[in-house]
DNA sequence: CCTGCGATTGAAGACTTCTTCAATTCCCGA
DNA sequence: TCGGGAATTGAAGAAGTCTTCAATCGCAGG
């Protein structure tokens, strides 16, 4: 392997990491999409999202396909779902863990 | 909620976007690791270890404990494990859908 | 108290990624 | 073949992240 695996997750991990492309995957899920209704859902300008979806058709992660003058988004592959999941929730421990944090100040400020 | 949860998504995977970060969590995963331990494994400045670790620290999917005079780092919660298995799973399918594209690339290139 | 080691911090410049703009491509229908 | 809508591209400035440096903190031992 050329690039070490720990760089190649690294990079998995950033191509996720912007808002526009995590919902893109979100409503990718249920099949395919027309960009015309990812740009309904999303209120981003036409370009914009053209270039989130170009990073992650690069990335491999999601697949394009022309059906006459529309563009249609689809899923490459694989369990993009238990990724999300994964991710829910540990970031759901992070928050309440914030939350407790928070609760915990007020509490030294009260008291 | 305040934030929009896509946009926590988008920060905690881009939280998770980078090599040192991702290999801190891989190792943390049997329990605290000093560390002097860690510096020794990614050979890395100790600044920017400590830099690194600070993102991590401020992101809550970590806590450092200090004993005497070595500083130790520690999984905060959750099932981290599960999370970069997810990931290596996908990753894995983009690898070789890659993979595969080359083949066919050096295909087009004899025929 | 002072020295030294382990680790952290703040700041600055290099480097990436984001957003937006204008220009372009592709395809359908007239 | 021309017009027009849908989507993409390339480029440029704004915004953000990385790496490194020097300075600092905290603690143990002399």
């Amino acid at each position: 392997m050329q690039v070490p695996l720990y760089q190649a997750k690294a990079e998995f991990f950033r191509m996720l990491g912007h808002p526009v492309r995590i919902r893109v995957l979100e409503l990718l899920q249920n099949g395919p999409v027309p960009v015309r209704d990812l740009l309904n859902e999303i209120d981003i300008e036409p370009s914009n999202l053209s270039q989130q979806l170009a990073v992650l058709r690069r990335s491999g992660i999601v697949v394009s396909i022309r059906d006459g003058n529309t563009v249609s988004y689809a899923l490459a592959g694989g369990d993009v779902a238990e990724l999300l999941r994964a991710a829910r929730r540990i970031l759901t421990e992070l928050l309440v863990g914030q939350t407790e944090l928070l609760a915990e100040l007020r509490q030294a400020d009260v008291g």
